[in-house]
DNA sequence: TTGACATGAAACCTTTTTGTATCATATTAA
DNA sequence: TTAATATGATACAAAAAGGTTTCATGTCAA
């Protein structure tokens, strides 16, 4: 059924990619990744935002630290987790495959509802582009 | 409970971000959507391309269409299936939160390798990649 | 040293996910 | 009409996800 492709090297960052999207789909992780983009904070601190016991918190960390989209800094007794936009930049990476389809979209959008206010003929408000 | 909010639609883009986040995780589904860039297709013409089965197809392309990253459209006894790229362009302004962090973490890095390299002028060892 | 604090880790439970197999339905073509 | 086609829908099982509780370890401070 499926046609082999003969690239062998077209896969650079999956692995990255994966591990990133599969942490980004919880929204508790995706508060943590925004809390962390104010400050880096301890795991206690990222406690104090949600309402969930500290285990949980920590495992939402360790896969975030998976998908190496924060980093971990021991100091003393205390981890400091950072915000690591490597990852993150990674996966708007792999999006931007897409602009092109964006792109194409919005400007059938736009015509569409030009199309429409024309058919109006009322407000002259100017889209603005 | 208290709810003294009288907007009815101030949740614009939570859901959808959720739902287009949710179905990006999985490596198969982002695969499908990279065919469908490529061309719309039936169910079975997306079934070709991997080794399961079509109902299993069918529930991933359930899930892009739950996440509103694919509409499907009958024809006959068909359903076309076709990329959505608003909700992607969702997911890629979530991420441009982060712009800034990119840009200062790649200066960072590239001073970063900058001065190493100048710390490095005496040394010789450099292993081959 | 002692105790409080910050964290790590394991066992366990429930729900969701991801696949299968099977059967039903609607459409096309002969 | 009849049969093949394309899909929908349901039930099922294994695995992963997301949470809790409990206990252990390392560090700071008095």
């Amino acid at each position: 059924m499926k046609q082999p492709t003969i690239q062998t090297a077209p896969t650079p960052p999956l692995d990255v990619v994966q591990g990133a999207f599969r942490a980004l789909a919880d929204p508790t992780r995706r508060t943590i990744l925004m809390h962390l983009g104010e400050q880096d904070m301890t795991i206690g601190e990222v406690c104090t935002h949600f309402d969930m016991t500290r285990a949980a918190v920590k495992k939402h960390l360790t896969i975030l630290e998976e998908g190496a989209l924060i980093s971990v800094h021991p100091r003393g007794r205390e981890r400091i987790n950072r915000l690591e936009p490597i990852a993150l930049k990674s996966v708007a990476d792999w999006l931007n495959h897409f602009n092109r389809f964006w792109d194409e979209r919005l400007a059938q959008l736009q015509h569409a509802v030009a199309a429409e206010e024309a058919a109006k003929k009322t407000k002259r408000s100017k889209p603005k582009k």
